[in-house]
DNA sequence: TTTTTTTTGAAACGTACGTTCCAGTATATT
DNA sequence: AATATACTGGAACGTACGTTTCAAAAAAAA
């Protein structure tokens, strides 16, 4: 008997992200949501709750799309030239990206971190998921003898992290794609 | 014959700053200025004039801060110490800081580089400031020779701004003192 | 004391916000 | 075809926003 959705929540959320992406959760109003999602503004409330929840279901979707991609390109071949690719790709996501969204989990943290609990506990939830599949590559490459143990993987893992987070940081005004570069191979030497 | 201001403008900008830099610019309303500044509406419009004038005066009010604190730090004794201690100081910051603030020069860039072009030429400003503050300590290290020249002293800057601006996002969610230390040492590690 | 200028307090401005409501429309099952 | 459910459009809700206005109070100079 009931009707059923006939809209595509995929999608629809993809639209949703992607403004949160770009102007935050701040700046970013119900009506700019409504033009985007092309959805009723009944709609949304309907099948997504309030902007909060729209957001948090945005950000986790971004998350899922970036750990996928994060898996595949951290998996495959040597490690130490997987975390070469992350950061090459990272710049290349700087030097292209028109819109200068930069890194939505990031802008998440800066904005969200401490205005709500939830989306904090979640934040840390990421950023250990995150931080556990670079240790893990690291371990490997530490066995392959193509990494230093001089560190633990984990403290090497929270080092590049950390060394990933400065360079996104760094590309907000800075897209010089070769200083990028050197930046990032000065913060993987200490790995060799 | 005219009557005088009779609060001191300096503290005023003060309490704005403390307000702004914990809010953000979005997240902070004209109430919370009225109340933290203790002045009448009309006052502030009258001496200040809107929200975000009042904003740019607070940032660069923080700005100049910063800059007297940084050339202090730097400049006195032997290069790297310098740099170890700059790393130090903004972990203590991040450990200490009970209001998890953060720093107010890269919240504003995260929130307001893409949204206003004032503030995006300003935030380059006081980027390019701080990297030459870098390159004059690096470069007299390289002299020393406590530095190496593996790479140029501008290059380096870049490098270690990078790393220092990671270090503060690291820090947002994770205050372990050991592991920050841990994230430093290596950070000015390839300087050596 | 009078004059001149500024600050003050409070109210009001218009706009935009997030959210809710509801009558009307569409659609899959009965 | 009838029914039950869910989407649609648009108006309306109350609240909060940044800003302006203005008469009254304050204070230094004349």
């Amino acid at each position: 008997m009931p009707r059923v959705e006939d809209f595509n929540r995929a999608d629809v959320i993809e639209k949703a992200k992607e403004v949160f992406w770009k102007k935050g959760y701040e700046a970013t109003s119900m009506q700019d949501l409504v033009d985007a999602m092309g959805l009723n503004r009944s709609s949304i409330y309907n099948s997504f709750g309030g902007k909060m929840e729209l957001y948090r279901e945005s950000i986790r979707t971004y998350q899922k799309e970036t750990n996928a991609y994060l898996r595949d390109a951290l998996v495959t071949g040597d490690p130490m030239e997987a975390l070469e690719t992350l950061f090459e790709n990272a710049i290349q996501s700087i030097v292209m990206d028109k819109d200068n969204k930069g890194c939505f989990n990031m802008n998440c943290r800066m904005e969200m971190a401490e205005r709500d609990d939830h989306l904090k506990d979640w934040l840390r939830g990421t950023e250990e998921h995150n931080l556990d599949l670079f240790a893990g590559i690291i371990r490997s490459g530490q066995e392959k003898g193509v990494i230093n143990k001089l560190q633990s993987a984990d403290q090497y893992a929270r080092y590049v992290m950390s060394g990933y987070q400065g360079l996104r940081i760094s590309g907000i005004l800075n897209k010089d794609q070769a200083q990028l570069q050197a930046i990032a191979s000065t913060v993987l030497s200490p790995l060799r």
